[in-house]
DNA sequence: AATGATACATACTTTAGGGTAAGTACTTGT
DNA sequence: ACAAGTACTTACCCTAAAGTATGTATCATT
């Protein structure tokens, strides 16, 4: 009765596949809305909090710290607190953080000869 | 008493700035999960649906296909299919699929690079 | 008459990502 | 005393993507 089709399947292999993925890696990584859109704005050099956020306006700050955190703990970008009031942050991508431009590089270069 | 705050902000913006921003456009093409898998598999040539299923067990057919048929109808990759039975139906990457391969190495270059 | 192979389609549910709207802490300026 | 600036934080909601399970069409073979 209960005939379950082998066509649908598992995907316990997903995570190992994730891990011996390294395209599947670096989508991870880089592969949400604004993270891309963040690591090419930190590409000009380092940036403040609130100068991110007036360069990207249609992020939200929700979003714009969330990926930054997420980009942080992942170490694609460092960021620096000087402790002082009102606050000065700043945000500079790290050295695996700035390897990663070729790869936007070839995302853009890819996307301007097919719009 | 209903103070707007002007931080978390408008989101009109977006659809324009999907418009112009390179890097957006080409995560729209290739950034979902599957996607970026099913091509690095193509690049080997052309490839039956059946053959794509067995080389990438971890998704299921409806993933499958619907990724499939996103990729033909962004012209990143071309259907073929000849009218036997049963069906044979070969998936290859067009011009512009092969010409994201690029792309696809600089991902995978960085990723073994910060495995 | 039932089974198998192939390439799908589809109804339903779950999950993750993103968005909205506000609040907080600390100090300087008025 | 209170507003203003900076860099967050948090609770709640909504939607789109992904997953599960099953169904379908066609003919050849047994």
């Amino acid at each position: 009765m209960t005939a379950i089709k082998s066509s649908s399947t598992i995907q316990q292999n997903k995570k190992t596949a994730l891990e011996m993925c390294p395209v599947t890696f670096t989508m991870e990584k880089i592969g949400s809305y604004w993270k891309p859109i963040i690591i090419y704005h930190l590409s000009e050099g380092s940036k403040r909090y609130s100068e991110l956020k007036k360069a990207i306006p249609a992020v939200t700050e929700k979003m714009l710290i969330q990926h930054l955190k997420q980009l942080e703990t992942d170490g694609l970008v460092i960021r620096e607190a000087r402790p002082v009031v009102p606050p000065y942050v700043t945000y500079q991508l790290s050295e695996s953080g700035r390897q990663l431009l070729p790869v936007i590089h070839a995302m853009a270069t890819w996307a301007t000869a097919h719009m």
